[in-house]
DNA sequence: GCCAACGTTGGC
DNA sequence: GCCAACGTTGGC
């Protein structure tokens, strides 16, 4: 099993807004930086991300989703009237891919970015790294487990 | 608002 | 291919 996180702005799409979609699944469109992009190609239709809230008052981890779909087209790649439009992106060989996501938890105890960093367990963690900008991280399990424990969530 | 980190752009 | 300038992310 692999684990994730991924990053979003919880003004422009929260874990809450996930949940409310149908079916809680949504597409996870937008993503336009290659090491991140990398990341969901290598994402497996089970596996888990954790759901971090970032640019916001308390930022931090909200809960957990599932990949329900792998790796396809982003279509706002092709889309003029998208913010995400990427003039060189060809549809014979598009540059840019999404996951499909499911709501699968909201932790009972939000994890905040604080609370990461006083966790022995996560010392090492990526998100944590100083000046980390990559919005899609690979998550090891004893990290995922102890970012559950954290959130009071037995998964 | 500041700043660290780092990706991208463009001149050469 | 090098590298300086610039832009973006995101915590604080």
């Amino acid at each position: 099993m692999h684990y994730w996180l991924m990053k979003s702005e919880p003004d422009v799409f929260s874990l809450e807004h996930l949940r409310a979609k149908p079916q809680g699944t949504a597409p996870w469109d937008g993503v336009r930086n290659y090491q991140a992009r990398n990341f969901m190609r290598a994402m497996q239709v089970g596996n888990r991300m954790l759901f971090h809230h970032s640019s916001c008052p308390e930022p931090g981890i909200a809960g957990v989703a599932e990949i329900v779909g792998a790796a396809r087209p982003d279509p706002t790649q092709f889309d003029p009237k998208s913010e995400f439009f990427d003039p060189g992106a060809k549809a014979a060989d598009p540059r840019w891919s999404l996951v499909d996501v499911r709501y699968l938890a909201t932790f009972p105890k939000f994890v905040s970015l604080a609370t990461m960093r006083e966790t022995a367990a996560l010392k090492d963690f990526r998100l944590l790294w100083p000046g980390n900008r990559l919005s899609v991280i690979p998550v090891s399990p004893a990290e995922y487990k102890a970012i559950c424990k954290l959130g009071g969530w037995k998964g």
